[in-house]
DNA sequence: GATTTTTTTGAACGAATGTTCAAGTAGCGT
DNA sequence: ACGCTACTTGAACATTCGTTCAAAAAAATC
């Protein structure tokens, strides 16, 4: 099986996620790359570069699927707010425990890696900032609906949420004591929807 | 110069604990160490026992730093809360950049680490517990010196900030905006003490 | 069906990993 | 002064690391 067949991209892309988000960039070897993908080092250097180059592909692909979770079920609804907080609530709280770590992928290698690696690291900053405007959309498409108090900050209100979900995660993955961050998100919609004057 | 003299404990386990806190427990290797600490492997091996374990008295030792830190600064003061404050300030926006990590080291290795260094792991969990419970002794001193409502849930204000701490300094590593988490702290503050009701 | 093109394979590379240990060395008690 | 004890040294160990590449294999082209 050679010649333009090959592997099935999105498949492996996949698995090498669920890889690298257990275990972190520096803590997964090429080893338990190939057998996780079920390739040979040759075709994995030759389809997607170095370790590091991967790993890119891989935080792509991540902060990709968010993106698109985000439009599909909460841009396309007719309460994107309501969605919001659904689809927050079901991806931090993660009921299924199916996901290969607590904490955001993100987030996780932010903490992760140094200065020394700083190529990741920049693409990291890159895509958290990405994600964050996402949510300010989200916010945007809520103050029209009607959702949200017309003088709502959209863009502070999206550094806020940032910031909350990764501290959510980590004490998650600390704690693991859902019904703390569950009332912590439903104070946050409640403070956005009615705000102290 | 053997025999009892050896080395300063002290000053050793400081530079492990600015090594480790910079690189994290996979990123640094132990020649690394050895060069940081300027000793040979066998004296550090005698001293500490493996890498794991030095890292263990590392994240104690750290634990025990900031402790100590919000006893006397904090617990020994008139007004706790505002001295509270202004560690927590300092703490997370540290003026001069003389830290290894933007980020908490205890947040830190939680993020890096999966269950296969489960010892690990449960330490970061302990002491992460640790600290918050002493955030809360921090609050039930300040609501003693009447600085916060009568009604206030220590408990839950000292898992809010642990939350809120984690989310900051991460923010600060992906964003470097200052100006965004000294907003926060001081909006905390500011709920803490006028609370909706 | 022969040739070309592209991919896969897996052994191999040098470097780096965590750790060990025999040998060396310096202060102690006597 | 001299062994005794305790610590330091640094070479060496067996693995594992990320990566390469010649050879094999399989589709595509003619």
């Amino acid at each position: 099986m050679a010649n333009v067949s090959k592997f099935d991209r999105a498949d492996v892309l996949e698995k090498a996620t669920q890889l690298f988000w257990e275990r972190g960039y520096i803590g997964t070897s090429t080893r338990e790359l190939q057998s996780a993908l079920d390739m040979r080092p040759g075709s994995i250097y030759a389809a997607f570069g170095s370790k590091a180059d991967l790993f890119a592909t891989v935080l792509n692909h991540y902060a990709q699927a968010l993106t698109e979770q985000l439009n599909t079920q909460v841009m396309n609804n007719a309460n994107a707010l309501q969605a919001f907080q659904q689809l927050l609530h079901d991806l931090v709280l993660c009921p299924n425990n199916t996901r290969p770590s607590e904490m955001c992928m993100l987030a996780k290698t932010l903490a992760e890696l140094d200065e020394s690696h700083s190529e990741i690291l920049s693409l990291v900053r890159t895509l958290l900032n990405q994600v964050e405007a996402r949510f300010a959309d989200v916010f945007t498409k809520a103050k029209e609906q009607g959702n949200l108090p017309a003088g709502t900050d959209v863009v502070a209100a999206a550094k806020t949420l940032q910031i909350s979900i990764i501290g959510w995660r980590s004490y998650l993955k600390a704690t693991r004591d859902t019904q703390v961050v569950e009332q912590q998100i439903e104070q946050l919609f409640q403070q956005l929807t009615h705000p102290i004057h």
